[in-house]
DNA sequence: GTCTGTGCAAATTGTTTGCACGCAA
DNA sequence: TTGCGTGCAAACAATTTGCACAGAC
């Protein structure tokens, strides 16, 4: 892939994932962006997310609700996602044993490139909300 | 929720899904109980996998390539997932260990209604294919 | 000057929905 | 007879893309 020049508007998505916990889609990042960029486009938004998401500064959390969710933290770690409201929350890494997932790669065939825990439910505020 | 009446088409997709181990999407069912029920139509094949997720028969697996994909297997299990070629194939349950999870609800006040382990990479004919 | 980044709007595509009729109970 | 199930087509909504111009190098 050619080289990516700089750019303030994809810098600042960049910042503004890496800088924030909850797990924004593409147009929850339009939307903060906007009023400091007011020439801003959706379209640009969707190009700049393949782009960093292509150098691995990004990561795609999943659809949620039927929208892309997206991480600017990349270290890794697992998610929570409640059924109800749809936010996307961070917990710490949780995986099955080490080395256990080295070797489904041996025994399937598979090359791993990533693997994720994730949780679902009800967060802390829906379940208060709740009644049961 | 009201009854589920019996219907022809809702039961050939319920039993389709159970006979088979890819995951397909909405539109593979469509494609494949097409020869069989001429008049089938796809918002039929959304509506009913709605109501077979709703009753618990039948699970959504996640977005792939944009299509949502369906697993008629609710025993608990794990996916791969083909970054190339998007097959998603069964693995046994690998899960964190016993009580882990559990350990979060109280920890953050989340209510756990289910969890997964997504493991992602290249399928074995993928890896074949791919030169490094 | 060259080639990437962007706004804008149209196009694409997976999914949902309204309506009238068919069929199960 | 009641009301869910379905075909059909239109509606929706998230994402992608073509094009002409602006901006980085």
């Amino acid at each position: 892939m050619a080289m990516m020049r700089q750019s303030k508007k994809r810098d600042a998505m960049l910042s503004l994932l890496q800088s924030v916990t909850d797990h924004p889609s593409a147009d929850r990042i339009y939307q903060q962006l906007k009023p400091r960029y007011p020439d801003l486009s959706l379209g640009t938004v969707y190009r700049n997310l393949g782009q960093l998401c292509g150098q691995g500064l990004v990561k795609r959390v999943g659809t949620v609700n039927g929208q892309e969710r997206y991480d600017g933290q990349t270290s890794p770690h697992s998610h929570f996602i409640c059924n109800r409201c749809g936010s996307v929350m961070d917990l710490p890494r949780l995986s099955p044993g080490e080395g256990c997932v080295d070797q489904l790669g041996v025994q399937y065939g598979f090359i791993v490139q990533d693997c994720e825990f994730v949780v679902r439910g009800l967060c802390r505020d829906c379940a208060d909300r709740k009644q049961f």
